[in-house]
DNA sequence: TCTGGGGTCCTAGGACCC
DNA sequence: TCTGGGGTCCTAGGACCC
């Protein structure tokens, strides 16, 4: 981070899942359209959906009840992500420091492009927008600051379709208007504690004087603190990092208390898992799991793994041993997951016990060839018999979303699913 | 907002050691 | 047999994000 000013750009899609279909399909523009029905709740929705009164996060309940007419849709991660890949390719014809930050959200910075490009910051941004609209049928909304946090705010200020200029001498004015809680990275809690002490905008927080932010809160709300203020502190990185830390695969059902439910539930969990272990040739070394209740309280084990791998049944004996610490037959349950952590790609070969890798490669070997059948004769095909519990559970439409995003993927061989192919 | 699924980072506090 | 002070490492879990 030099001390130059930065120009920074943040492009927000607008409804991006509800806007993607309807780029896919002309004949829902204009109308209520909601993204999500396989998840059971609002992912995505239109601006007509809104003007309904329907928000994300909604049931599909509440959705159909407030909306009759509302077109629902299943959620095609794979064709978010390549619009997703579109959008930021965009934003590079204008500038190489592109930052993709989640499926629908990017920062550019376009601090040096003036002179490069002979045009207007102001220019610059708006032919970015007017790019995306034109090429892909979907709208974004832009701010336009000298920090990543302002920028962000801004273009969160007017939507759909918005662009929010915020220069210095304006600062101020806008912070005015925006809610504490409405800055990226103070969410409820932080909020609460602010509220309590007094701040309720972002220009009062902002005002407060170094120490006295680092007298009440933590480091992340230092830097915030600095953001808000112009300077810069986090810069735009452009290099991709798709390297994952920790993977997890949860599921939620309808509340049990049935302990071999709970347990194929796992076992699908772990199938899951290690099948996207596999796609990206990835071992793991430790794992925890967790038993969700119907009051949302959770319930951990974990463990580390006397080797790194990625074989179902490694992670399903761990699991069978630890389980009895987490559950009581008089809770009632709503979801497990399984998360993995200490990932390392498949190829550093750690040194080994001989016999293991040997039984290793086998396995490996064992459970590629599953997946040659699952894409030949479908989902169904094959699975272990411990997941046949919650496998009977599973919904057709889930199934269908697996498989176009199959299709997709190879269609697209070139493309591939980025990491935050499933987010959002 | 009766609440899905997938991530990251930070911190408090316990364990252990000298 | 009862006790100080300090450092480091690790884990659980809180908070946040989309």
């Amino acid at each position: 981070m030099g001390t130059r000013k930065r120009v920074i750009v943040h492009i927000d899609g607008d409804g991006f899942f509800a806007a993607c279909e309807i780029a896919q399909n002309e004949a829902l523009r204009g109308k209520p359209v909601v993204a999500g029905e396989d998840k059971g709740m609002a992912l995505a929705v239109s601006y007509e959906a809104k003007k309904r009164g329907i928000s994300r996060g909604m049931t599909m309940r509440q959705v159909r009840e407030l909306c009759p007419d509302a077109i629902i849709t299943m959620a095609h991660y794979d064709t978010y992500a390549i619009y997703s890949r579109r959008m930021y390719a965009i934003a590079r014809r204008y500038s190489p420091i592109v930052q993709e930050y989640s499926v629908d959200e990017c920062f550019v910075d376009i601090t040096d492009e003036q002179e490069t490009l002979k045009m207007s910051y102001e220019d610059i941004a708006h032919a970015i927008q007017n790019d995306i609209h034109r090429d892909l049928g979907i709208s974004v909304s832009l701010g336009f600051a000298s920090t990543k946090v302002l920028a962000k705010v801004a273009s969160k200020w007017r939507k759909p379709a918005g662009f929010t200029i915020l220069t210095e001498d304006k600062i101020h004015e806008f912070l005015f208007e925006v809610p504490i809680g409405k800055v990226w990275g103070i969410g409820p809690s932080t909020s609460a504690l602010l509220q309590r002490l007094g701040v309720k905008t972002a220009l009062e927080f902002a005002l407060k004087p170094e120490s006295w932010i680092t007298e009440h809160l933590a480091k992340p709300y230092v830097e915030i603190w600095h953001e808000l203020n112009g300077r810069s502190v986090s810069s735009v990185h452009s290099e991709p990092d798709h390297t994952y830390k920790s993977v997890m695969k949860t599921r939620t059902f309808k509340p049990t208390t049935d302990k071999n439910y709970l347990l194929s539930e796992l076992s699908n969990n772990i199938e899951r898992i290690c099948r996207k272990l596999r796609r990206y040739n990835l071992t793991a070394k430790y794992l925890s799991f967790y038993l969700k209740t119907q009051e949302f309280t959770y319930y951990r084990s974990e463990a580390v793994l006397p080797h790194a791998t990625s074989i179902p049944h490694d992670f399903l004996e761990v699991v069978k041993k630890l389980f009895p610490n987490v559950y009581k037959a008089n809770r009632t349950y709503r979801a497990t997951g399984i998360v993995l952590g200490g990932i390392a790609p498949l190829t550093s070969k750690q040194p080994d016990l001989f016999g293991e890798s040997i039984r290793f490669e086998k396995h490996n070997a064992l459970y590629k060839s599953f997946d040659v059948l699952r894409k030949k004769f479908g989902k169904e095909a094959v699975f272990l018999a411990s997941s046949m519990k919650a496998r009977v559970t599973y919904k057709k439409k889930i199934e269908k979303v697996e498989e176009t995003e199959e299709r997709i993927r190879q269609e697209y061989p070139n493309v591939g699913i980025p990491w935050w192919g499933n987010a959002q």
